[in-house]
DNA sequence: TTGAAAGCGCTAACAC
DNA sequence: GTGTTAGCGCTTTCAA
């Protein structure tokens, strides 16, 4: 806790315990180069002794750095924690930042007031910048902290003239690949089932869907788009509405491994076999996708790289602040896993 | 960022904008005591026309205390968070924490270095105090804290014998009024599903079922206990098992919503109607059971009171150092949906 | 009621 | 290589 607890050394005491000046203990702690081997060493015996722990505050407040950087989630994602997606990610930006010596912290934003003290919290020198997941369209969050001049990188952006720095995948891409892929197989009714359409990442994939399907020459009827929100329940339910329209459904490029999954399901219920009659792509290449039979094709976003990306963004943006966004798209990869 | 940005003001440039001592800065934003309105209204305006923002790391130091409170969440958990229990908990300890101007960061750990750095983290005077969400048994992160003085409290213990501060439902109590209830209405071939007997919350409910059966002069068999792990699916094949071992089971405690929700599934797979012909009672009361068909009948546990209760702890443990350890047990309520 | 001054524990620039 | 020193921005006595 705050109050000095009694028995916790400070630096100046490591240094009288290892007979050197301040400076010297700073510099070990902090792997400085310039020791000589043998006062180093003296220095750590000291400090395995005393039991020191450099305080972080002091650290600082001297350094004019934190050394650390907040993760923002609001409200709507928080059931994205329980998806590898969100672990993946996670792991991956916590990964990245302990490399070079920063702390990762988690904040969970629901409210505007909640909004409100982060922001103010953020600006008082306690974190080094803040990273943001698939925020709302409508979130003014990231503009706040811009505006404060703090750091930000978002993973995914807001809406097609996002200027806040972002690391996205390229969701037209991604979708078209998998479609000219089910297009190449023979499949000729192709129909989608979406994320919610007022998130851009759900807009991108709708549209390479589209793109693909004028390529091949197919016309897009409305009536084979169907909207859902990720999960798996509305899988379910808009492949059979999707179904009941057209009977004739030979493929399927659905928003996420869980709303394929949701897909499945209602294929199985139909009587449809899976992939013979009709072949589904999700987005996403998770446990539930992989260990489905059959194991469904995929499009796969890079999520480690997803993640490295997001914490080289945020230093550069912390190290050249005369740059005023950076945006990154990462290709995506499709992964056959069965003749589809 | 922790690098001064230019424009961001510091208390003495307040002070000198207002025309007041340093000191008097100081109270106004604290809101101590002893200052005239007038000036204190000087100074706010001042704050207003400068922007400033209280740097965080100088009141730290200064202070001995950083208002900040970690709440460690061990890997196992992560798909915790999608549960409205979850949530539910973090929301109450943010808003507690929020009361009396302290933040909440959410730190996940998965891997020992991971759980080394964060005691250095902490250690670091970071954070006032440290938060714990079921904790596996064998974890020895708890201890570590403790043994490095930081008051640590625990939401459910590790195991009988915990000494770590924490607060827990009344488990045992409150398997033992369901399952109470259970026979008050006739019921007697009761079984019960529990969660990982590794954990020891499954084994007070456990305790709690064998407790009331006993209670009413029935005897427990071994075979009307199954194992499960909290989940959907466990609760369906288990409760698959027990109706193959026992046909005629007429009543279930579930050790979960969850869990009682993949009973369910299996009762009706089995033609069982329910609540007619076997009433189940799950512990916890969300969404799920709330929307299943019957409306189950449920073991709630306070969640915000507990949540504040664990904050309440750790306050006390941060300004009684003398005090080892505190233990809080909550009681639970039987929510009586429909006949049973 | 308010101002002045002494730290909080550390980093970094500058001497030696 | 290493010691010394001047802050970092705030809280908190202690006087006034």
């Amino acid at each position: 806790m705050g109050t000095r607890r009694p028995g916790t050394p400070t630096l100046e005491e490591v240094a009288a315990h290892a007979g050197v000046g301040r400076g010297t203990v700073s510099r070990v702690i902090n792997n400085a180069a310039g020791v000589k081997e043998s006062t180093r060493r003296a220095v750590q015996q000291a400090i395995e002794e005393l039991g020191y722990v450099p305080n972080l505050a002091a650290r600082s407040l001297a350094g004019q750095r934190s050394n650390a950087v907040a993760l923002v989630l609001t409200e709507p994602d928080w059931r994205m924690f329980a998806e590898p997606f969100f672990s993946e990610i996670v792991r991956s930006l916590g990964d990245a930042l302990a490399d070079i010596g920063m702390q990762l912290m988690l904040t969970l934003v629901r409210s505007d007031i909640d909004r409100k003290r982060f922001l103010e919290y953020a600006r008082g020198s306690r974190v080094d910048g803040v990273l943001l997941l698939s925020v709302r369209a409508g979130d003014r969050l990231p503009d706040m902290l811009a505006e404060a001049r703090l750091p930000t990188v978002m993973l995914g952006r807001r809406s097609r003239d996002e200027y806040v720095s972002y690391v996205d995948a390229d969701n037209v891409g991604g979708a078209r690949s998998a479609v000219s892929h089910l297009v190449s197989r023979g499949r000729r009714t192709i129909a989608t089932i979406t994320g919610p359409l007022d998130m851009d990442a759900a807009q991108c994939r709708l549209r390479g869907y589209q793109d693909a399907l004028a390529l091949a020459g197919l016309d897009s009827e409305q009536s084979l788009v169907a909207e859902g929100d990720f999960t798996q329940e509305s899988g379910r339910l808009a492949m059979t509405d999707l179904l009941a329209r057209h009977p004739g459904i030979d493929g399927v490029l659905a928003a996420s491994d869980t709303t394929a999954a949701g897909a499945l399901q209602a294929l199985r219920a139909a009587g449809r076999r899976v992939p013979q009659d009709v072949a589904v792509i999700g987005f996403d290449d998770f446990p539930l996708a992989q260990r489905t039979r059959p194991r469904l094709t995929t499009v796969r976003q890079p999520l480690e790289e997803m993640g490295r990306a997001m914490i080289r963004l945020l230093l550069e943006d912390m190290e050249e602040p005369s740059v005023a966004y950076r945006h990154v798209i990462l290709r995506t990869a499709l992964v056959v896993r069965e003749s589809t």
